[in-house]
DNA sequence: ACCTGAACACCGTTCAAGT
DNA sequence: ACCTGAACACCGTTCAAGT
């Protein structure tokens, strides 16, 4: 799981470097930021950045890690102050606008929680599944979320809703019709 | 709007080989696909591509519009065979259906549909608001859909289940199944 | 009027050489 | 053990030269 051996000084101190400027290049241009662009900011190598991160996928996920725990401890107070329904009403509405407003968040949640009948699950998933899954059982047993729910199909749709409001002017306010319209329905 | 003069016959020629050939080369690769490839395929130079279609946007919708004008007919199709709430109902599921088969749709669909305070309304984008709000309209007054949902939305939404369902395994049942609960809602 | 394709800029990825 | 950066492949876009 975690590193068996600690990294040596200068590697250590290049991982880092690497991930906070990947963060913010992330955030300024999208999930397709140039990753030369991230080495020669960061101060190193290319390959230096191949060798820490073998993929554009494990390095977004590295440089957001933290803010998808955020996402999952978020769920938690939530269920704390709220009930239930509130609560995931609340944290859908959050985690909708975080995915929107920090660019190359969308995607890392999107692949998290994607069909990954053949690929490991990633730490993102884990946690986002994991937050997903304790506040739909709540609202379930409140019995204001349909039975026939599952966590999983709550968070691609939520994703779903990211792409519709994205189309729309992708402010709070689309978010918040669009996600009203899925708890509601369309029927007259 | 169209042609004032005609186009010389080589010219002619070298656009419709392009139109053709890239119809295959994004619903093979997606809207990504090579531009220099495209031309190279179709057997003229790459100034020619741009001479043509400026953007890859130009060329992505010259390439479907022709489907993109199905969609609106089958609208009609349907209006006459189903009541107006059925009608809709399996129009989205064809729209979205379509969407996820044809590779490089999607993108076209969703600036056809995306918010364009600036960019001039495209040729794909008349043609699905107008056949959406046909729709509309006949299940408004049927009394079988909210009355506050706009066409736009309706096709904004739409967008976004095409979205969940990909990450899902990307099959009809998948975008069944998210349409259903988006007609429905989510409560108990 | 239209076409060609070389030229340029840019990016991802690998790997030999270096410490 | 780790880093560097040149090298290669690939792609988008422009434009001078050609018909």
């Amino acid at each position: 799981m975690t590193q068996v051996r600690p990294m040596r000084a200068d590697a250590r101190r290049n991982y880092e470097r690497l991930l906070k400027v990947a963060a913010e290049a992330f955030a300024e241009h999208g999930e397709g930021a140039s990753l030369d662009d991230i080495a020669k900011r960061a101060g190193v190598g290319s390959g230096t950045l191949y060798r820490h991160f073998p993929t554009r996928q494990a390095l977004l996920e590295a440089a957001y890690v933290d803010r998808v725990e955020g996402f999952a401890r978020r769920a938690d107070e939530l269920a704390e102050e709220l009930p239930p329904g509130e609560a995931l009403a609340e944290w859908l509405y959050e985690l909708c606008v975080g995915t929107i407003q920090v660019r190359g968040l969308k995607t890392l949640l999107g692949s998290a929680v994607a069909d990954a009948s053949d690929a490991v699950l990633t730490v993102c998933g884990t946690h986002v599944r994991g937050a997903a899954t304790r506040l739909v059982e709540a609202a379930r047993a409140e019995g204001t979320l349909r039975a026939d729910v599952e966590p999983i199909e709550l968070l691609r749709l939520a994703h779903g809703v990211v792409g519709a409001a994205e189309l729309a002017d992708g402010g709070g306010e689309s978010i918040r019709r669009y996600l009203s319209l899925l708890t509601e329905g369309l029927r007259a």
